[in-house]
DNA sequence: AGGGCTTAATTAATGACGTGATTTAACCTC
DNA sequence: GAGGTTAAATCACGTCATTAATTAAGCCCT
């Protein structure tokens, strides 16, 4: 009925109260940099007091800095604080179809360093995956010139099912990956503290953070490439189920007895709006460059061209249909349409979308709802994955590598 | 990104510390009676001096109470604690289409009165059923010989969307009902606490605190009755969405296309499976009465009718799919299938259903998620309902009758 | 029967924490 | 530069959970 209670972590004494009161205070610093003490007291419910008395610890530890003053008028005048952005870094790595992409970032997420490695489309091995990886970390690392001891965390986004456990395991259907133990394979080459998700979550993560979903509590972002996927943001944060492949939107049934599915069954989702499956529908020839196939489509539907008009109507009914399920299901305040194809299609067909949403739907959900854009751009996964450190960071885990960076700097 | 600090609810004091340590304990004793302190101790992981004061300050209260002790081999015996199911009383009410039902249950959901009202199918005006669950209330009081002053709350599951908020208001699709102020209307003539909820959420509840979804963190509560809805259940705690209307599976589409639904749209899941929709693809009169009608269904396919069975299967794989939705996007570890008529279809279908879900949905996410009946019955949702101020009490709500209550007593 | 043993529960001592009240700091205006 | 004003730090206090020590309440064996 509730969490079970970890003994590793409990909540319980008043050192784990102050824990939290720290993590809360270091959410609202983060989110609304530079801020006061006193607005911090306000937003946190925490006295005066207390928070001088966390600011000063944080400052004294080097997480926190005093940055300036507001003008008074007529008393002592407020101390804003921010993080020091240069107190730890963390890396996001993008794990794509096409490449690899590693991005080092500092506490504020400025990127300080980046390495790409494109992939060769028939070259998903797991070894490969693992040296580009390991390459693109030590890369950034002397790029930007940064410490691996001042490395708070690596989040890898990575495409397919990602089971969370003793062992982390990926399930790539797209790689052929079955049950890979992707962090037992880097941890032979980093000590870095990892955190494996897959893409759809990890760039979920980057919108609600710093994009379309930022201030919303219940979310959906549909991620739109090739195939189709989601996130499904619940109360801030990230829905992963009890095996944590929740947000398999792609393979929802809109159509029983439908198209065939590259997953083996019929009638998904992704048989119809997935960049694949729009183009197969236009009847393309497979093997062309999917991004720019689909960007002549849309132009020939823009010169009147009806066949190319007729796909795309439908690609934004059935898409709406499937936006519909989630209001239904969720009653999300937000749906973000993101992934290349998502903002490429959404950006002619979201009136057309929103429609087709809303016949779908109950009236009272649907009203409720608003359905965007996202604002990030396809980049955003490594981003999103960077926020996992980030995270953990913030609630005030114990650092483990840091530990080390604190009493060996 | 985070909850919004409520500043009426604050955790953030030593003093909040403590509720929400006695809060953890009444959870464990709760659905662990009887158990001992040392039990307790290890099972929240509180020290067990802290147990023994928090126990003290319960028994004082008159909570918690001794019973008994077991056995020892050689040491001062533990001693059995249960909670008091005398300390407060809680009602349920299942305000249904056909009746409107009130029971009244002490803190050990032992039933302890029942009131019933049947409803005139044509008389679903509010006033109607204000006044039965009114006469409801007194009615139970009376007859349990239980002063209101001791009653915790008043929970009360409805059909149709029930919009929390400042004035709680219900949107009854089926009776009509268009943001109807229930909460306020009860107010006129009763001072207890009420909880209103959607009447799939309270029976979810049901199963997870006593039936089929006991332990489990992630399910699905499927309700199938003449139409079809949802609970959905993610961290132990039913998720609402942003403005509570979550879980309405009933109108997900599962053939963009299809058979019209009563909602307006069409290819609705509930437009295949619903009992209404089951008889109408059967091609029975309506009019008759639906639970004899399905009844009759299902005695004739068993009897070897081609047309009934054909009709069954059909529903099986529908059904089937609407439950592999389920699954790609959230992931449960448990699905549990209720309602009248999903206990009827079920207990012949299951493995058909069972089938029809795995083939619809992804290996890994299907292997890990069982499909079961209900263990409650229809009747759970007043059970459910009276769960919610259980609830409450366990989280250590600040009581405002029973504040009452103890002064006064 | 009663001393010794074993285990449960309570109590005492300690340290950590948040809060309100008080004091100090920092700046303005006249 | 004195008086006023607001921010931040400090202090005194009460609360809490924890560990260690103590007391309670049974066994077992002679």
């Amino acid at each position: 009925m509730r969490e079970h209670v970890t003994p590793e972590r409990r909540r319980g004494t008043v050192r784990d109260l102050r824990r939290d009161n720290r993590s809360v205070l270091l959410w609202s610093l983060y989110f609304d940099q530079p801020c006061t003490r006193q607005e911090l007291s306000r937003a946190t419910g925490l006295s005066p007091a207390s928070v001088s008395n966390v600011v000063r610890e944080l400052i004294e530890e080097g997480v926190v800095a005093e940055a300036g003053a507001v003008d008074s008028d007529g008393g002592r005048p407020r101390v804003l604080l921010r993080m020091n952005s240069d107190y730890g870094y963390v890396i996001g790595v993008d794990v794509g179809e096409t490449r690899v992409r590693v991005e080092l970032f500092d506490l504020a997420m400025n990127e300080r360093a980046r390495a790409d490695f494109p992939l060769d489309p028939r070259e998903h091995g797991v070894t490969t995956i693992v040296e580009r990886i390991l390459e693109g970390l030590s890369a950034v690392l002397s790029d930007a010139d940064v410490d691996a001891s001042s490395v708070l965390g690596v989040g890898i986004g990575v495409p397919g099912v990602v089971e969370q456990g003793d062992e982390v395991l990926v399930h790539g259907q797209t790689y052929g990956w079955e049950g890979v133990p992707l962090e037992r394979l880097l941890r032979a080459g980093t000590d870095l503290p990892l955190h494996i998700d897959n893409g759809a979550n990890t760039m979920g993560r980057a919108e609600m953070w710093f994009g379309a979903g930022q201030g919303a509590q219940h979310a959906v972002v549909c991620l739109i490439g090739s195939g189709v996927g989601a996130s499904i943001i619940a109360h801030g944060r990230t829905h992963r189920g009890s095996t944590s492949s929740a947000g398999e939107w792609g393979h929802t049934t809109i159509v029983v007895g439908g198209r065939g599915c590259r997953c083996g069954s019929a009638g998904c989702l992704e048989a119809y709006v997935g960049a694949e499956a729009v183009l197969d529908r236009y009847g393309r020839i497979p093997g062309q460059d999917e991004e720019s196939a689909l960007a002549a489509l849309l132009d020939a539907a823009t010169r009147g061209q009806e066949e190319a008009a007729h796909v795309l109507d439908e690609t934004a009914l059935y898409l709406g249909v499937g936006l519909a399920d989630l209001i239904n299901l969720f009653n999300p305040e937000r749906i973000i349409l993101g992934g290349w194809a998502g903002l490429l299609l959404g950006e002619r067909l979201l009136p057309a979308i929103r429609d087709a949403a809303r016949r779908n739907s109950l009236k009272h959900a649907f009203s409720e709802t608003s359905i965007e854009l996202g604002r990030l751009g396809p980049e955003a996964v490594a981003l999103g994955a960077a926020t996992l450190p980030i995270e953990l960071f913030l609630n005030g885990a114990p650092l483990s590598v840091t530990d080390r960076h604190r009493s060996a700097g």
